[in-house]
DNA sequence: TGTACATCAGTGAACGCGCGTTCACTGATGTAC
DNA sequence: TGTACATCAGTGAACGCGCGTTCACTGATGTAC
């Protein structure tokens, strides 16, 4: 990552402008290594155009750059789904479609960033529970999903609940072995995801 | 990680030993951090109490002791899946499940090895052709068990290496996610394991 | 309208740290004679 | 049986690097008078 040729000095009383241009660094870089580790206050500095310690008027220190486009991630991450399930017509079988592809293709139009949303923090003792809260978020639309299904008469789940645990498995695990091992010969997308959640929603077949 | 108190020296001839030791050394460094970069050139001296340099004797440089650690983790993953595939009776649909939860017995009594198993060299140009094989090695296991299930009228696949990248897909997903997130509520493994590979097998339900 | 000055938006040098790696070395031990 | 010596199994000091963080600072800009 290079130093940009020169950066114009913010205008009095817009300094918190490098706020979101460090935050942008960040994401970039995360996004393009697939590490969190990557992502240094000199790193970011160098992206933006800056010298290292100008950061600390914005974060207290590194961690709280990579906290904070994290959970940007994840809002994107569930405002996404939610909309996408949300809209158009009542079929409850096609919602839950809709939303585990808007699901897939977030994570592989970005799969640097995701990987980093659900690979952090990862031995037992480490992990917190705000984490925990953000991730289950984007699950719950999920159960619900399924739950709609069942009360339509379309799903035969009697625990839409574990059901939902099997589904969000398999498109994470999904998701990271294409990101992780690309040049395996998968199947095509759209059909996979569609396939495995029907078999997995226990949708009902005619 | 703390040096240990004092190592006595090889005997003549056995110098070959140190390399166990430090191999040993960055096995348990992984575990215990779940992070390929905690594995440096110092910290596993430090663990098996002998000097940095001392490691040049047996790896050219880091990345070479991790690379070994990780090839062998993978045969042990293969063996394993392996041996108890073949063990016992002649039903395909038993063979397939014991397969299934081999692995993920194995990749949740080690989660910081499993994790980098799958998880490292992430990004599209740097995955090599010989870090595919070794992924894959198991996958193929995976098919033909499949594909037994099918000849003996027990499953409904018309297409077992697809459905294989399903369930690998699944149960890929659900390891990293319990070690990831083990505050949530997981379902009892064993049964959703099968519930899981049931489905995506397309095992027949009588 | 001019000007002193407070404030804002940063900078540059320096610190101590752990790292990979190089280098010249040391001291025990087996072996040739 | 004794002894010189080659070899083996390491060691300790040092290098340059990038890192997070601290510190005193600078220079432009808006504002009070």
């Amino acid at each position: 990552v290079e130093k940009s040729a020169s950066r114009p000095r913010n205008r009095r009383g817009e300094g918190a402008r490098l706020r979101e241009e460090i935050l942008a660094a960040a994401t970039r870089i995360l996004e393009e290594t697939g590490s969190e580790e990557a992502v240094t206050l000199r790193s970011v500095a160098r992206d933006v155009g800056i010298a290292a310690p100008s950061i600390y008027a914005h974060f207290p220190d590194r961690e709280a750059i990579v906290n904070t486009v994290v959970d940007a991630a994840f809002e994107r991450l569930r405002e996404v789904v939610s909309t996408v399930r949300a809209e158009r017509g009542a079929d409850p079988v096609a919602a839950l479609l809709r939303g585990c592809r808007a699901y897939m293709h977030f994570a592989l139009d970005r799969p640097g960033q995701y990987r980093i949303l659900f690979g952090r923090t990862a031995l037992p003792d480490v992990a917190t529970d705000a984490a925990v809260q953000r991730r289950i978020g984007v699950f719950y639309a999920l159960v619900d999903s399924v739950a709609d299904c069942v009360k339509a008469g379309r799903s035969d789940s009697t625990d839409p609940f574990t059901d939902a645990t099997a589904i969000w498995s398999g498109m994470h695990g999904a998701v990271v072995l294409r990101i992780v091992t690309p040049r395996f010969p998968w199947p095509p997308l759209d059909e996979s995801i569609d396939s495995m959640v029907y078999r997995l929603a226990r949708i009902r077949t005619p």
